[in-house]
DNA sequence: GTCTATAGATTGATAGAC
DNA sequence: GTCTATCAATCTATAGAC
């Protein structure tokens, strides 16, 4: 009676989402997100026809928007972006270990699998990519006039975030995190200082 | 006659090395492997009776130490530090382009298939990262004194390179490396300029 | 030591009853 | 739309002939 309509589809997606953050692509097999969704194994196949290949397709879309849109709004959640930036990447460290290492870039590790492996799958992780690139520089412009530093700023902080994600859960250790977080925080120091002593580099 | 004695060991390590790095952990079968490396797939388990986990942790530490020790040549191989980071990441790029995208990290994928799931694994890849970093301390050390400031910078070179590899690798385009390249060598001008203005921080 | 055959479990995917 | 049964292939691992 009146229960929730959890959505079959929705569970299915959000079991996927899970498992292929924190065990990969090759590492996650149908059956096992049709048991951590409590749905049918035949459900999978009649919401998503074109079988693992486009439920990962669809998680990498999906939560890749949803984790840069994360990003952004804690980015603006500080005035100073020096500031923003060292909060940020604290933030990921805090919800690493929250995790016990297990949440940290929800797609790197399917992105590093398929790139090699699944053409598909690698057009849908580098448009992810592609997007927080754009989202960043639109970001860092902000603080930061000339147009070719703020896209050297955002691909700078989403490249070492992934790096310090990888060194992190390797180690269990949040320290790459908070490297990476002063070490980012350097960089926009210097844009913003050299953006001041000579405009548009 | 007197043929080159392949030694069937080192070319099963071989070939797992190559697909560990190509395809991942999860995504190389030991049978694959036993092809690729013209061995016989019994003799895997005779050289390697702890299975599939043995053999990928020789090949974790093996190609680990072997990967950074090349990158430690290259950074020697350039006299001014700053044009030697260029330099390097550079040359990684390049290798990426020349190897169609597949020859980046050879343990990152692996790292991250591994970091929740197989805690030996885990282990070796962190025991990897963390004689890279401590390499990595050292030769900074030699330009900036603050003991503190060069384990930062190994640190974030390591982690903008693994982090540009993830986003080279998706979108089989070398511009990240090349970005990542210049900002670790703003990053360490700005390190060096720092311990001249005021020495030990 | 080399190599083959195969066990036993699991994979992605499909068919078809309900 | 839901769910079960099953296929063919592949996986790791082992046994045993040579």
């Amino acid at each position: 009676m009146g229960q929730a309509r959890p959505d079959t589809r929705l569970k299915i997606q959000g079991a996927a989402t899970v498992l292929f953050r924190r065990n990969g692509y090759s590492g996650t097999g149908l059956k096992r997100i049709a048991t951590e969704a409590e749905a049918p194994f035949g459900s999978i196949y009649h919401f998503f026809p074109g079988g693992k290949q486009q439920l990962a397709e669809e998680v990498i879309r999906t939560s890749g928007a949803e984790y840069g849109q994360m990003v952004l709004a804690l980015l603006d959640s500080v005035p100073d972006p020096v500031e923003s930036v060292v909060h940020a990447f604290q933030a990921a460290a805090d919800h690493l270990t929250a995790t016990d290492y297990a949440d940290a870039c929800p797609i790197a590790t399917v992105a590093l699998e398929v790139a090699g492996t699944d053409e598909v799958l690698r057009v849908a992780t580098a448009e992810v990519f592609a997007g927080w690139v754009g989202a960043g520089e639109q970001w860092f412009a902000r603080w930061v006039s000339d147009q070719d530093a703020a896209r050297s700023l955002a691909y700078s902080m989403i490249m070492i975030l992934e790096g310090a994600f990888v060194l992190s859960r390797a180690a269990r250790d949040p320290e790459p995190l908070r490297v990476a977080g002063r070490s980012m925080a350097e960089l926009l120091r210097t844009a913003i200082d050299r953006a001041g002593r000579r405009p548009n580099r």
